[in-house]
DNA sequence: TTTCATATATTAGTATATCAGTTGAGGAGC
DNA sequence: GCTCCTCAACTGATATACTAATATATGAAA
């Protein structure tokens, strides 16, 4: 009993040096972690559709857990913004807000022109090589019209060049803002032709920074990125009930 | 009973139109958000320490609460970095990570380098006095010494060029990312002499939006939080606990 | 005194239970 | 048919209980 003090005492005012670096692990696959992947992947890839009811009840009994990790999933991808949480009425799936998805691309226009103006001042040999090569898959995956594969193969290439930039934290953070426009783009079905154009202007990119010149590595990725924001805002009317629409 | 089965399949498959936009209301103030609230502001504000164990039991009895909805906040405040948890062992307060703050300033600047730019193509009489107003402010806090009202001034004009800008999400999403940077600042406690500095930046930016010049505005923005990045790595030893340093 | 083993207390994760607010189907009245 | 009302069922938020894992305190052995 008396023990619970002095152990706080001790480590409130100061953390002693010996507390620094236990080899503590931190939380490793918990049911909640393992729910939360799973309906992560289920929304984005749209399994759920936006505007759905979801059954914390449903999901705990169909992984045999209880309430408890379900809930903790659901709050999170709340956060996320990915679900909606009404008190006592029901959590649905959240609608796509078109009217925040210029904003989101400009976020990830702003945060990618600095990637690679920094890629083409620090990129290494093997760095480009390996980023010709991601290259080289996307060709694969267009010429096979394998979407799925081209898609990995894109992501691929803007996430190295973020590593070669040093900064892979700004990719995740990519990653979370980029979640609704990429929920958006999979309503939309991806032209085929749109395919060659991408990879066309991947090689511009990165020949810029294959020549160590940042400002036009920049400047390529600034007017490739600027296309998504064309993209947007064509369809409208198709499924109307999918997109958080102003009260028009 | 037979109720429950007509109303899922009625929504599962298709979201009916009837459906959009009822008069829900979204979570209000909840325990959880309250705590939440509470406890961001202790960590931010380092009121709680780095490396300190936080308790849940003790948070619940001190709010007069169970422990769920403390858990609630503080997975939270988990998934921004500011605690961390390790499984049977306890809650800490995250420790300060400076390895990653050089990157967390880049992408702010990143960011602020385009609500500068877009500022200044977009703003109006009347934003231009908000903003001449706020610097007004920050000159008085200054000539106060009154480090909190300086500090509030400062976000307040950061967070009004995003607005002029018509990117209040990017504020948003700074807020989010500068947390630990805000966190290292405080420790390092702020010069005095730094703040005329400031202003005379923050002077430099309202006049090139005040022109409409976007590349100057983006290019003094730019500078402007440069700075930051100097002031990072100066105090190491000082108190080295808080710090979450490469196994030197 | 130091080292090692044991015991006890505390913890995060999960399970179960309770409660109050909301919904929507069905019925009464028109 | 249409409107309003009632009420049962479901929901999110919270409370409580349990479990396995970890750390610290304790004490024995060196």
């Amino acid at each position: 009993m008396p023990s619970r003090v002095p152990r706080k005492l001790a480590s409130a005012p100061r953390p002693v040096a010996s507390r620094i670096r236990r080899n503590r692990r931190p939380r490793g696959e918990t049911a909640a972690s393992r729910i939360y992947t799973d309906l992560r992947a289920e929304l984005v890839s749209l399994a759920r559709r936006p505007g759905e009811p979801i059954s914390e009840a449903q999901i705990a009994t169909a992984y045999g857990v209880s309430r408890t990790p379900v809930r903790e999933a659901i709050l999170k991808l709340s956060d996320e913004g990915l679900v909606e949480i009404f008190p006592q009425s029901g959590i649905f799936v959240s609608r796509i807000p078109i009217a925040a998805l210029p904003e989101t691309i400009i976020i990830r226009k702003s945060l990618e022109e600095t990637t690679a103006r920094t890629a083409a001042e620090r990129a290494s040999p093997s760095q480009l090589l390996d980023l010709h090569a991601t290259i080289e898959r996307q060709r694969e995956a267009c010429a096979a019209k394998d979407r799925e594969a081209f898609h990995q193969a894109d992501e691929m290439f803007h996430a190295g060049i973020a590593e070669v930039a040093g900064y892979p934290g700004i990719w995740k953070l990519i990653l979370q803002v980029k979640v609704h426009v990429d929920r958006y783009r999979r309503l939309t079905l991806p032209q085929i032709g749109r395919m060659s154009e991408v990879i066309a202007e991947h090689g511009s990119i990165l020949a810029a920074i294959e020549k160590h010149k940042p400002d036009i590595a920049r400047a390529a990725m600034a007017s490739h990125l600027e296309r998504l924001l064309d993209n947007i805002s064509e369809i409208q009317t198709l499924n109307p009930e999918y997109f958080d629409q102003p009260t028009w």
